[in-house]
DNA sequence: GCCGTTTTCGGCCCGACTGTTTTCAGTCG
């Protein structure tokens, strides 16, 4: 059983405790152990088996007995009587806006109603309306929230949409007159991999003209709630918006607050706390009522004694302790990266030609870019046979002779790791390339010993040198194989092979909690685009993003290294 | 239910917004 599986499981007796209205700070205990077994880079299953359970955050000796019941007799009975007592549909019903655990309680126990079918169709025949606190508003905008939650199935956006979705907005909010800044927020700021809604912040000392001007932005659908300094909306195309203004003095404290995490900003009110002072968004307050703000967001924290905390880190996972150790790991970022190891061409399914992405990169600034075109089996992205992997060879050399010693291009491939775990290209051909990306595309769905099996025999052969997008997953649309990741880092780590963060919005993979995890194995990472084009040079900062909160400095990272220290590294490994 | 640079017991973050209320409960982030 997987680490999100385990986490849903408290997740779920979370919302069931709540709904029976057992006392809040329970309900919290198993949200928060839940957060914590979602954040373990190790599996929670190998945890128990080394009997360490206590030591994860949150886990005390009541979740830790439930857990060892999960994995000994493969269900938990406390949770089997929950589900029993509780309806499950129930659970569900939380998700949809203005539905707490309040609300689900009063519609079972009242209406007898346990699932979001029955809900809709109470709402729809204006049955809600005559319940205690509720009213036809209040009717309404469930009956709404439950299509919205319809609508949003398929979930949270990627980062590859959402980003750029709010520098047009931000762009738009600095023009507004009396706007002194606006910056993004929220889950999008800390570069999750996907995020629900766009959060952004402005600071303006005349917040009503703002809100205003913003409300009658074109795009902006429908309106869901609206105040002083916050106001919430639906963009035409069904994307949320959530925005705040506060004025610029008070702007540090309150884009501390509207980035959260959640999790992060209750340990730093909690640590504030000690020290006498209550944190807010506007900013801090002694006990005396006198306030301290913070125009900017270091002043937060300096006024706690902590060091600035990178948006990437807060979330809970270690690094509030981190910095008052004074021990927060200096990040990679996007000016570290010297080189691009995963480029196609339309040699196989790239759509520009090797000059064009040449030049692309060359102009971008970097140093270094290995060509690695698909190998032959891969059929339906032109993959490369032998011979034309000799005449693609031939090709690369001219080109670098045009395009001088201020850059080297490389021949590489990405080779198709092959069901049975042999490699694309037999081992004479893979010498003869530069550097050699292997990477999986099919057979996916295989057992966990298969793939896993695979894997480590491709890792162990001498000519491979990266692993491309390790678990081959989708976000949204495929599922990460399933995968032994603790031997692969350990026989990654051995052999020196390099473990690819994919930079693509839609694979992010290694994800954040595999590329920490990886590090502290040993591993080395590389930061790839996979660019089929030049635009998609520009995922890199979405991988970045991911090497960010996986706590990866830029020493850990194989192509932040000199034209002249790759050089030597690749010189090493031949 | 968890946890300890106030505590092994008694705490556990803070405020905005909405709708239903005549001062507040519920939800959200």
């Amino acid at each position: 059983m997987n680490n999100q599986e385990v986490a849903q499981i408290f997740e779920n007796i979370a919302d069931m405790l709540s709904i029976k209205g057992e006392i809040i700070y329970k309900t919290l205990a198993y949200r928060r152990a839940a957060d914590s077994i979602r954040a373990q880079s190790r599996s929670v299953e190998d945890i128990w088996r080394d009997g360490k359970l206590k030591d994860i955050q949150g886990v005390g000796d009541a979740i830790a007995k439930k857990m060892d019941a999960l994995f000994s007799q493969g269900k938990m009975p406390f949770y089997e009587e929950l589900k029993a007592e509780v309806p499950v549909g129930l659970v569900e019903m939380l998700k949809v806006g203005d539905v707490g655990p309040k609300k689900a309680a009063m519609f079972w126990k009242e209406m007898g109603i346990t699932d979001l079918d029955a809900l809709e169709k109470a709402a729809d025949e204006g049955k809600l309306r005559d319940l205690d606190g509720m009213g036809p508003k209040s009717e309404a905008r469930i009956l709404e929230g439950i299509r919205a939650f319809r609508r949003r199935q398929t979930g949270r956006i990627s980062l590859g949409d959402a980003w750029p979705t709010a520098e047009d907005f931000l762009a738009r909010l600095r023009d507004i007159p009396g706007v002194e800044a606006a910056e993004a927020a929220g889950s999008l700021r800390r570069w999750r991999e996907t995020v629900g809604d766009l959060d952004l912040l402005v600071g303006s000392s005349h917040p009503d003209d703002v809100m205003q001007a913003f409300l009658d932005f074109p795009e902006i659908g429908r309106v869901l709630g609206q105040g002083e300094t916050k106001s919430s909306v639906e963009l035409n195309n069904g994307l949320r918006m959530q925005i705040w203004v506060h004025p610029p003095e008070r702007f540090g404290s309150a884009l501390q607050y509207a980035t959260g995490s959640k999790e992060h900003s209750v340990k730093l009110r909690e640590w504030a706390l000690k020290q006498g002072l209550s944190l807010s968004e506007h900013g801090f307050k002694r006990d005396d009522g006198t306030e301290i703000l913070c125009a900017e967001e270091a002043n937060v924290y300096a006024t706690v004694d902590l060091p600035w905390i990178p948006p990437e880190l807060r979330e809970d996972r270690g690094e509030v302790e981190a910095a008052k150790a004074g021990v927060l790991p200096d990040l990679v970022t996007l000016e570290d990266i010297r080189g691009e190891l995963h480029a196609h061409t339309d040699w196989s399914d790239g759509q520009l030609t090797l000059e064009e992405m040449a030049r692309g990169a060359q102009e971008s600034g970097l140093d270094y870019l290995l060509i690695t075109d698909h190998s032959q089996s891969l059929g339906v992205t032109n993959g490369l046979s032998e011979e034309r992997l000799r005449s693609q060879r031939q090709a690369i050399d001219k080109l670098q002779s045009k395009l001088g010693d201020s850059f080297r291009l490389y021949q590489g491939a990405e080779v198709e790791i092959l069901a049975d775990g042999t490699l694309d290209y037999p081992d004479d051909v893979l010498k003869g390339l530069d550097v050699v990306v292997a990477s999986l595309h099919t057979s996916l769905r295989q057992s966990r010993e298969k793939v896993t099996k695979r894997l480590l025999r491709a890792i162990r052969n001498q000519h491979v040198d990266v692993i491309g997008h390790l678990t081959g997953r989708l976000i949204g649309s495929r599922d990460a194989a399933d995968l032994d990741v603790e031997a692969i880092f350990r026989e990654a780590a051995e052999h020196g092979v390099i473990l690819e963060i994919n930079s693509n919005p839609e694979r992010l993979d290694l994800n954040d909690v595999h590329a920490r995890r990886a590090v502290e194995v040993g591993c080395k990472l590389a930061i790839n685009t996979d660019a089929h084009h030049l635009d998609h040079y520009a995922f890199r900062r979405y991988g970045i993003g991911t090497a960010r909160r996986g706590w990866v400095t830029a020493s850990d990272v194989i192509n932040t290294l000199s034209m002249k220290d790759f050089e030597a590294w690749r010189a090493a490994r031949n």
